[in-house]
DNA sequence: ATGTCGCGCGATGCGCGA
């Protein structure tokens, strides 16, 4: 069972990108973030035709969040419990068997601002939210656009991005909280090569010149990891007309009747 | 020749967010 997280910068400008790379990567459960839409407007029909219901959790012009899948959906949450629903950043479903938890983090720049603290708060309900998926013992998915640089070895020029929240010691932190519950980070769980990227910024070139950063993961609990089989980076996306600035990262669950 | 893109507003550019 393939999942893929892809933060698709606004799905009404990159449909043909989706529908293109859905058709390539045949995955099962996609977590898509910064749709910019209302749940009204979003493109289900083109996404239905190719097999997949759409869970839609939208906001008008920024942010938003929709999970696709081809095997349906199970009680759908639509808020990160815990505090003040203000954007549209996380959807949870349960999809086979598996909590799918969709996250759009707070960039939080400029740091020292009301972003900054927000997306430190974001974390903490977050990292209580994780902790809580895990008392079910089910196979738990935390996939999204996490805007945490893990490491240094996570983007082309640290030194490039100081004081910005991205690489922040004590967002970093509040990501390895997160991990130290119990979860693993699906890719490098299974790739440990350094400087693979998952974003690279529209400007200054820095696609042509790999100046990215990884910032897009997806958290497994204990017994979805144990299913691991396999994880990517799907750059072929990025480098395409018309690309979002994020590429898709995706990992392999083995099936239950496989395991 | 140029080099970021997408959005809303409500105009045919600008400011914002990323």
């Amino acid at each position: 069972m393939k999942f893929a997280t892809w933060n698709v910068n606004s799905i009404r400008a990159r449909i043909s990108n989706v529908l293109s790379w859905l058709k390539t990567a045949n995955p099962d459960v996609v977590m898509l973030q910064e749709i910019k839409v209302l749940d009204e407007y979003f493109p289900r029909l083109k996404i239905q035709e190719l097999g997949y219901q759409c869970a839609v959790h939208g906001q008008k012009g920024y942010n938003g969040v929709a999970i696709l899948s081809n095997r349906g959906f199970d009680n759908v949450l639509s808020c990160l419990p815990g505090g003040e629903e203000e954007d549209a950043r996380y959807l949870e479903a349960t999809i086979d068997g598996i909590r799918v938890a969709n996250i759009y983090m707070p960039n939080g720049n400029p740091v020292n601002s009301k972003k900054y603290v927000y997306k430190l708060n974001w974390m903490k309900r977050l990292k209580a939210r994780a902790e809580e998926l895990l008392i079910e013992e089910m196979p738990v998915i935390l996939g999204g656009d996490y805007n945490v640089i893990p490491t240094d070895d996570d983007v082309y020029d640290h030194d490039a991005l100081q004081g910005n929240a991205l690489i922040k010691p004590e967002i970093r932190a509040a990501f390895r909280e997160i991990l130290w519950l119990g979860y693993t980070n699906a890719f490098r769980a299974k790739d440990h090569t350094k400087h693979k990227y998952s974003y690279w910024d529209y400007s200054g070139g820095a696609w042509q010149n790999d100046h990215g950063f990884l910032i897009d993961h997806l958290l497994l609990s204990p017994q979805a990891a144990d299913r691991l089989e396999d994880a990517g980076i799907d750059i072929t996306p990025r480098g395409q007309k018309k690309a979002s600035d994020h590429t898709p990262v995706w990992c392999t669950l083995a099936d239950l009747a496989d395991h």
